[in-house]
DNA sequence: TTAGAAGCTGACACATGTGTGAGCTTCAAG
DNA sequence: CTTGAAGCTCACACATGTGTCAGCTTCTAA
């Protein structure tokens, strides 16, 4: 199938999928005349890519454990467990550094209308 | 005070100084030959940038609420508490997805060490 | 055969705080 | 006066997924 049918079932603009692409997410062939041919099972890698963005991986780590998803992007080979972990403690981390975050405000906001009542 | 000197007593890198001026939050006056020259409050003030950064708030919005900052960025005028609300919601808001995308990668990841065991 | 749709590449843009470097000028101490 | 430190400006880089535009080529349907 050619890019702009791609896009169209999978909802993923064209642009993204030659982004995907440059990220060796996607491999499509050629034809004679340069354009994208994907193969069948392209809407689903799509599909796998898209949930595992939205799991918050960059494509960096996409790449590595892309040949080892199965399903909908709901399941992984444990060969890339370790890699999931990393992501997932530095997700926690940033998580921990919002929350500090939003703690600050929080309190100086507390002062804040404390002082305005007061 | 040189911004060498500043940078000395508050910590902060002369390059980020130098940007804090860019973005209106510091307005050092200028010697005949172009050097910056700071007044005796401007370690607090710097003080106070530093404290609002690392509350999370970006320089544009602590370019409206430095006028209205007392103490160490702990206390401000209530005339900009509506700007930190906004900004708290929209923090808020931000760790609310990250915790979504981390409750998904932790759900792949215990259905991969479910079958890893099972 | 021809026009228009769709494809191609390459590039710039965004936000955002921060590092780094070049190339030049000013300042301060000897 | 001279020299080296410190200052100056301007610019590029980073990460990251995504939009958009220009300029050109290929494909497809009439």
């Amino acid at each position: 199938m050619k890019i702009g049918e791609l896009a169209a079932v999978t909802g993923v603009s064209v642009r993204l999928l030659r982004y995907y692409e440059e990220q060796d997410l996607l491999t499509p062939v050629r034809t004679p005349g340069g354009h994208r041919s994907y193969g069948p099972e392209a809407p689903l890698t799509v599909r796998r890519i898209r949930a595992l963005l939205d799991a918050g991986l960059p494509t960096r780590v996409i790449r590595e454990v892309l040949p080892c998803v199965e399903g909908d992007g709901m399941f992984v080979h444990p060969c890339v467990s370790d890699r999931l972990r990393d992501q997932l403690r530095g997700m926690e981390e940033r998580i921990a550094e919002l929350e500090s975050s939003r703690a600050g405000l929080a309190a100086i906001l507390e002062v804040t209308e404390a002082a305005a009542v007061g």
